[in-house]
RNA sequence: GGGGGCGUGGUGAAGUCUGGAGUUCACGCCGGCCUGUCAAGCCGGAGGUCGCGGGUUCAAAUCCCGUCGCUCCCGCCA
């Protein structure tokens, strides 16, 4: 039907014949000569209709329309001089058309398919056939595409397995919830979509697969962020008599490809690395954006001795009083209320802030309380030069921590950076530490434990062998070294608190696959539409998501999810408890009136 | 579960704070003119239940209440 693609025509094509399919991109139509922008999946070219030519009836001439689907013979001729477009790659030729067949027409657009306006996104999902003919969608499913490619070459490359597992599997309630699919032949039973394939994974392992790979659909039914859908793709991979250096490796070489494949730039490796207790103390988070410094400096030695009563009754009671050097804000007062309202809605009690002066003073609602000699070491303390503002909270370590880490993206984030600062976070701690002071597992039960010791005496400080990668401040995965002693699990989930009964009847089968010579094995899994979103400078994965779902859930292309007949429900032993259909008839009622 | 933002011809926006005739701009659409444009140009035209429901008012796109949808964030995401 075609002979070439429209983008790859140039000057060397001229004087071929050759037929091309498309849609009408763009029309010129100079009531005489017609020019057509003729777009297909490789690009644009300009088709020239001239009467004297006759490639077609008036009537189809003048009739084409924005989208209509058509196919047109002609021949390659550069165009006349001074009127190539530098704009396009296929800018030095045009297609002289003496044959013209309208294939499709098109109905009136809901919207126009070009880059001149952000078309409300509710709109463009639900015409997302139509909103992946403009360039941003097109582009960025290239760009996945290619990615993948990428990540598959350094799988081919490193002699990995790809298995499929499966996506119908049993729920084991614990971390996210779990989407549920109910069991025709076992009435009242359910299936689970996976959250990851990690215990199968572990199977192939010990089934003597000893590199498998996958890119797996996850499903984890938690509310929605800008990069988190309920329903996303994963690279996941693991490897049999590795530790944490080979899959630290395995993740260095895919981002270099990665990066490579869709920007054409050079990671240098090794890829940074902290450990998860220094990213914390310096940064307030597990995920730091290291595109820029401003880490956190502790100030309490320094004011050991203030006046300020706040900072004093802070550190008299095993507070801890820390900043940040925001640089050069240039805020006026009622930038800086606003920096202290979104402190206290981030759970501290308040923030001192403090303007360096150009004559060393410092401006600040608390500069009355400090003596000349606290000024000069607050200076000292965070390198600070006029024009600097300071932001200092006091209160526990843990608040004051996670709300300078994000006070530090408020004011310190770039914009529209183009850069790239992987890091890897390595050392978890095995529990993170709840506000009541009890323990949660900070990763699923069979992650191995640095030293099952420390964790039996010392859990909530224990180290476990995970590791995360993360780029700009995003979490793009996670890892680590499994367990692959049945005796070390079942200490594991003992710590965890989940007795030798509950773990046999959840995992049992795996407990029991255990027991059979498991090699020591560890992996990792990278969020694919994540990595991509951020590499193509997307503000959210939707947009690399083909067909994504609103923040509610919902497709507002295909509507679902969508009610069921009774039949079907009747047949899977399961009904729509009453206050539910209560809810619909008040909605159908509404919807009538 | 909670907080913020948005909803105005097909699309994008202005108008809303401070109530006074569906007013405006750009694109698109329809018709006409036009043989070298490339966001073609020029002329003319059509097109809106201001998301929906209720309230206040002589009068509501505008103020108030409720609701729906989209979105960002907190919680949640072992």
């Amino acid at each position: 039907m075609k002979t070439i693609g429209a983008g790859e025509l140039r000057a060397q094509n001229a004087g071929e014949t050759v037929t091309l399919a498309g849609w009408v991109a763009r029309r010129r139509d100079h009531g005489g000569v017609i020019f057509i922008d003729l777009r297909d999946a490789s690009g644009i070219v300009q088709v020239v209709l001239n009467p004297d030519e006759a490639p077609a009836s008036e009537e189809v001439l003048h009739g084409l329309r924005s989208e209509y689907c058509i196919q047109v013979t002609g021949t390659v001729r550069p165009r006349p001089e001074g009127t190539a477009n530098q704009e396009l790659p296929t800018g030095a030729v045009e297609l002289a058309a003496h044959g013209l067949v309208v294939l499709s027409p098109s109905a009136p657009l809901p919207f126009q398919i070009d880059e001149r306006v952000d078309i409300d996104e509710g709109l463009r999902l639900q015409y997302r056939y139509l909103d992946m003919r403009r360039t941003r969608m097109a582009g960025n499913l290239r760009a996945r595409s290619a990615a993948i490619g990428a990540m598959r070459r350094v799988m081919d490359r490193g002699d990995f397995l790809e298995v499929e597992t499966p996506t119908l599997i049993a729920s084991t309630p614990e971390g996210a919830r779990d989407m549920l699919v109910p069991s025709r032949l076992r009435p009242g039973h359910f299936y689970a979509l996976p959250q990851s394939p990690q215990l199968f994974k572990q199977l192939l392992m010990i089934g003597g697969v000893e590199r498998y790979y996958q890119l797996a659909k996850c499903y984890r039914d938690e509310d929605f962020r800008a990069d988190r859908q309920i329903e996303f793709t994963q690279l996941d991979f693991e490897g049999s008599f590795w530790g944490q250096d080979e899959v630290l490796d395995v993740l260095e070489q895919i981002v270099v490809e990665v990066v490579q494949e869709l920007r054409g730039e050079e990671i240098e490796l090794p890829i940074a690395r902290i450990s998860y207790a220094d990213a914390m103390e310096k940064y307030g988070t597990d995920k730091p954006d290291l595109r820029f410094g401003m880490e956190i400096v502790d100030l309490s030695d320094l004011f050991a001795d203030t006046e300020f009563k706040a900072f004093a009754g802070v550190l008299g009671s095993q507070g801890t009083v820390r900043g940040i050097n925001g640089g050069a804000l240039g805020l006026a007062r009622s930038g800086l209320d606003r920096l202290v309202e979104r402190a206290q809605e981030l759970g501290a009690r308040g923030l001192v802030w403090m303007i360096v002066q150009e004559d060393g003073s410092l401006r600040s609602p608390v500069a009355k309380f400090l003596s000349e000699r606290e000024i000069a070491a607050i200076k000292g303390a965070f390198d600070a030069s006029p024009g600097d503002t300071l932001l200092i909270v006091a209160d526990e370590a843990k608040v004051v921590t996670s709300v300078l880490g994000q006070l530090r993206l408020t004011v310190g984030q770039p914009e529209d950076s183009d850069e790239l600062a992987f890091v890897f976070v390595l050392d978890f701690p095995v529990f993170d530490v709840n506000d009541d002071g009890s323990l949660s597992p900070a990763h699923h039960p069979f992650t191995a434990p640095a030293d099952v010791d420390e964790l039996a005496s010392n859990p909530e400080t224990a180290i476990s062998q995970s590791y995360d990668l993360v780029l700009n401040g995003s979490e793009l995965g996670s890892g680590s070294v499994r367990i692959h002693d049945p005796e070390i699990q079942a200490k594991v989930f003992e710590v965890m608190n989940i007795g030798a009964e509950d773990a046999r009847s959840r995992f049992g089968w795996f407990l029991e696959a255990l027991r059979y010579g498991t090699p020591p094995h560890a992996g990792f899994a990278i969020g694919v539409d994540r990595m991509v979103s951020i590499l193509r400078g997307e503000p959210n994965i939707r947009e690399i998501i083909p067909f994504p779902k609103t923040q509610t859930g919902a497709d507002p292309l295909t509507g679902s999810p969508g009610r069921v007949e009774e039949d079907q429900l009747f047949q899977l032993g399961i009904d729509v408890r009453p206050e539910v259909r209560i809810g619909w008839a008040e909605a159908e009622e509404d919807a009538g009136a």
